[in-house]
DNA sequence: GGTTGACCTGGAGCGCGCTCCAGCTTCTAC
DNA sequence: GTAGAAGCTGGAGCGCGCTCCAGGTCAACC
């Protein structure tokens, strides 16, 4: 099954801007192209693309990203390197986890204060 | 007590151009002056600095962050709108949390299948 | 065979959040 | 009185991650 670029961004969830971008700074290969030049993105593409997708909503930059798909690129020889890649990353997230935890409470802190300057119903109050 | 703008920098973990710029755009107001002109930041600025850090460390943006500013500014009328920015706010950082720990579940598998693929010292292995 | 619509390429532009710079003033220490 | 450090202003520049555009090709439909 092949995709043409429009269905592989509405499935990717990316523009299709987005993926020919991509494609130029080499974090996809180049994907298939049909009898009259078309791209054709195979399942395998869009996989690929939505693991990309996770890395960065995870805040990974494009520039590791493409490490990563660089590394992905020479097979089993890296497979090294890329599980040390995701291991740093996968501590990164769980510290801005456990940041954004600690900003929650301090939300949660002033918004109780707010409550308090003006009753808990100010919501309503000024709607 | 104020500090000069390095310390005030130092203790705000912003950087001394970005105290600046924060200023520019209207995201602080204009500290108070010391008798040749310069910058004296008082510990309330640096309260302020210091929720306005938490904001952007939650990933609001700026331009919401002048909203709340500008609110502020207005004293006790804005608390309702100040208090629902903060509750949505709140609500944003949560599903962000939430989306961040889906991907550390994908992450996870991802780094267990590199183990299964090359035994779980490739760590080692490979250093 | 003309029009429409999806897709192509190379390159420019953009919004965000800073960051840097030139050229100047002011205070402090020697 | 001079050197050096710190700060000032207005404005330009930058890295990131897209996003948009002009001008062209190609296949399909009336």
């Amino acid at each position: 099954m092949t995709y043409a670029i429009a269905e592989a961004a509405h499935r990717s969830g990316l523009s299709i801007d987005t993926l020919r971008y991509y494609e130029r700074i080499e974090l996809i290969d180049p994907p298939a192209r049909d009898s009259s030049g078309r791209r054709a993105y195979s399942d395998d593409d869009l996989a690929w693309l939505g693991f990309l997708t996770r890395l960065r909503t995870t805040g990974m930059p494009i520039k590791l990203m493409r490490e990563y798909a660089r590394l992905r690129g020479q097979g089993i020889a890296s497979v090294g390197q890329r599980k040390r890649i995701l291991q740093q990353h996968r501590d990164d997230v769980r510290a801005r986890i456990d940041e954004l935890r600690a900003c929650l409470g301090i939300l949660d802190y002033k918004i109780e204060n707010y409550d308090r300057i003006t009753g808990i119903d100010v919501q309503e109050a000024t709607a």
